[in-house]
DNA sequence: AATGAATGAGAGTTCATTCAT
DNA sequence: GATGAATGAACTCTCATTCAT
């Protein structure tokens, strides 16, 4: 049993890695071609394969462009998860995920630019373009997100005049928009302009108050004048 | 004379209606569709005609697409300036302007969502899907929101601490985003929520002082606590 | 009676110089552009009419080239029948026929290279490409030269190791090469050296005795040193 | 190695067996119906393939016609400077070679029917429908007859008052021309006839003076001199 | 008689998917 | 498991022909 278990760990090991490997090329051809003209043929020249093999691991072309956005959406959530730990406060909280999203953002452009403009189905908003586990580990993250604010609420940081549900609405709205907008420029702000451009009106659409102790703060008294 | 320019202006009447149809046609088949589903023969089936009447008065598939962009892209200008030509000041412009704009939303959805998603050349932000005059007709809408805008920033209505440019750029990019995640809900929000939710946000980020009668403002004795 | 008489001839000339337009705006295009690149459109359009309009008088685009082979047949044949009744000397019919045709060669090259290069259905030889009027035209003609060729044998001016009837496709289909390699070629020789050079092979292949008497010898002796 | 070579080369085999295989039913369609009424469906068909697997071996349909082109281009020079080489004598080698390109000719027929007439771009002479390999292959040979003829000049076989590039260009056209005419006709002369027939009038052309045994020479002495 | 907008069958070509090897 | 040649349905676009005006 012992051997049997190590064998099939082996197993799976080597298939994840496949399906990375496929994963990683259909991304960069899909990046460079878009997805209508990205052909499974030139995937499977990209992954080193036969365009046959790409079959025995996604039942179409659109299973596998779910494969690449569940495995990124998995990441960021992932990623997300572990900045907001790092903070108590909740809004450092949610500029710290802005921080890792924006980071995240920079070193997956493809990704970006790819799901907010070529999706197959042809949705855009962001959860629409997601299904099964990718649906799953959105929903979750929001929900932790929603809490997030709801604690800022509850502790004065954000404005209240509008439900927290329509609040975690507008930061993903805001933030996709934006992402996507400079996922198609070819020369997007340097990260450093990208965060005091986000931040700065994510807070101000939620109403944060003066953050007397950061450190990004950008003036006294507050961001608009 | 007076027959013959009679008669030419019926004429073009005529095709002006035929164009009219054939775009309503195809707008409906690639909103149902989107626009790689969407076949020419199913354009000229919903428009009443056979697949090769559409190459009478268009070149092609991309061509007619473009049209339809073209055509709302004018509209839509049209109608903004006309609702700004209403008020003096300008953040009561740009307040007209956002109620346009939602207006001209609502009755158009379709248009909306497929221009956000499934542009041909796969662009996601505005600018890179429009040509020839529907971009004409963009960009001089822009330069003179941006005229407005820095009006209201000499007038001392709007934050200053980020140049007018990347003020306008904030609010198509908010904009475009919250139309496009609207387009592509089923059940969006009824328009008198949608314009306190977009002004709302956009009041934020513009960082508009006290309306007289704003509930929503952000100063002191603010609407979020 | 005499009215209406006069009033068909009128008509018929009408009629007649309706179909010569249409069939010289053919040839212009055709001879541009090529028998399949040639489109109904565009003969309409150098016509000066509607399409609709080449259907009153040919019932197709095959029936239309067909009129233009018939004319151009019917032209040269009437016309190298005229140039053969000059002469009384059979050998001096067969040189004149040759530079009449040679003279029509080019003033209609259009014509040549078109039949023998584009023709619809696709045949290589001069008769296949002939319907109705304009195969009578060209057997009668070729009867003509028949008897000719015939003359010329008795009378001891042509080799008579082969039948007349051999010897006249000899001509035929010398001549229709040459001309069609000359049609093809963007500067074939000038009419002189065309003459020299056809007649050269033509009496060559003939067999043609030392023409003491003509006139048109260019050396003593013959031809070829 | 030995193993590595041995395969590809099976490999290169079975391919150019493909290629021969739809070369061949390309031809057969051609032939039957003409190159603008080939339509790909049906060379498929007659391969025993479907339309798309033409694409896997041409680009487009034009270029598998001149695939064909290619290959017969090539196989003729090449057997007819087989044929040259069996004998010394430089009018005996032109002989052969016209003895060796009719036997080419009878075996097939289509080819030359359709090179004739239904080039895609329309041209009528040889030259211009010949691209890459094809033309390399044509003006190869076209030089080797060239000096085979200047030779023969040399030697006093010839007519010397056409330079020698002339008489290349008549022994191609009217050759040309005259397996034109005899791949357009249901019932072309039979091999034996078509030898005198045609070396009889290249004999004339070319002004070859007596050959020991021949019975077509017209006259003593000769007509040209 | 003349028009020319409309037709629609059919062309060449593509590419996700399959399956014998 | 991996292959990649073969598939064939489906695409966009063309153009000779028709027919209501």
């Amino acid at each position: 049993m012992n051997d049997r278990s190590s064998r099939r760990t082996f197993k799976q090991r080597q298939k994840e890695a496949c399906l990375a490997v496929l994963v990683e090329a259909a991304e960069t051809v899909i990046y460079r071609e878009g997805y209508h003209q990205a052909h499974m043929q030139q995937i499977a020249r990209e992954a080193g394969c036969a365009a046959g093999t790409l079959y025995l691991y996604f039942k179409s072309k659109e299973e596998l462009y779910q494969a690449m956005v569940t495995r990124h959406t998995e990441a960021i959530t992932d990623q997300l998860r572990v900045a907001m730990a790092t903070k108590r406060d909740p809004v450092e909280q949610l500029k710290a995920k802005t921080v890792s999203l924006l980071d995240y953002f920079n070193r997956h452009r493809a990704y970006f630019r790819v799901s907010f403009t070529e999706a197959p189905g042809g949705r855009a908003d962001i959860k629409s373009n997601l299904r099964d586990r990718a649906l799953k580990a959105y929903l979750e993250f929001k929900k932790h997100e929603l809490a997030t604010i709801k604690r800022a609420q509850k502790q004065g940081l954000l404005r209240t005049d509008l439900p927290a549900e329509e609040l975690v609405e507008f930061v993903h709205g805001t933030t996709a928009s934006t992402l996507a907008r400079w996922s198609a420029q070819t020369s997007p702000p340097r990260p450093a302009a990208q965060l005091r451009y986000l931040w700065g009106f994510l807070q101000a659409g939620l109403g944060i108050r003066n953050e007397k102790e950061s450190g990004t703060r950008n003036g006294k008294g507050n961001g608009h004048r």
